[in-house]
DNA sequence: CTAAATGCAAACTATTTGCAACGAT
DNA sequence: ATCGTTGCAAATAGTTTGCATTTAG
């Protein structure tokens, strides 16, 4: 495992957050000054294939890679785009009793935070 | 409503399949030769906006649109990469009591086809 | 010593945007 | 006349790739 590599997964792992490729490219060079955009890019798919990290795809923005290989959903901010994981477990349940020959799955939520929520609450005050 | 606007709204419902920007613009120039990929991008996401189509993201491939505005699932196949509406009615009941403030959810399934399955089955022979 | 991985730049794919011309009120 | 929409082309964003060089085993 090339040293790119292995700082490329430890930020991701530590960081603990939905990180786009260009985040994880401008933390690494902090820590490789060198380390290309397009290493960045080869060594998140590498990773993503050895089940290393998942990749999170999302509408209007560039994809995202996930420390958290445990089976769990994203939920999504409307207003503010934030995202946080959760879980529940009898959606795992369900999707195991339907489907057969199920691989994995992706589930997306768009829902209204509370931070949000309370500045919505103030403005119509 | 513009006659492009009208034809790729058409296109959508009437082919019922997940098309993707540019195969909408293929269908869209049978009808209207002169029609710009601009503008079938440009009313594609007025349609979203409007809640007339539906956009679906997946990795590793253009957005698709959906004319099915009800609540369902994506089941993609991982070796065919065929994508196909599923309903799972539980799922819509555990979301709406687990997530306070809901707006919409997305689901996308990975799993083997039967099509898939019989040709692995038959390789194997 | 060799195979794999890198940095760099160019290429590519998907999508958006500026602008002048067009269309419908 | 005005405002929204178009077609076209150029621009942008995200990502991939070819290639000469470097690195790790």
């Amino acid at each position: 495992m090339s040293k790119q590599k292995q700082v490329i997964l430890k930020i991701i792992q530590s960081k603990k957050m939905h990180l786009t490729a260009d985040e994880i490219f401008m933390y690494a060079k902090q820590e490789i000054p060198s380390i290309a955009l397009g290493t960045v890019y080869r060594n998140l798919n590498k990773l993503v294939e050895e089940n290393q990290i998942k990749r999170v795809s999302l509408p209007n923005s560039p994809d995202k890679f996930d420390w958290n290989l445990s089976k769990h959903s994203h939920i999504i901010c409307s207003r503010c785009s934030s995202i946080n994981d959760i879980y529940i477990s009898e959606i795992d349940n369900i999707l195991k009793k339907e489907i057969d020959s199920l691989i994995s799955y992706n589930i997306t939520i768009d829902y209204v935070c509370e931070k949000c929520k309370a500045k919505e609450k103030d403005a119509t005050n």
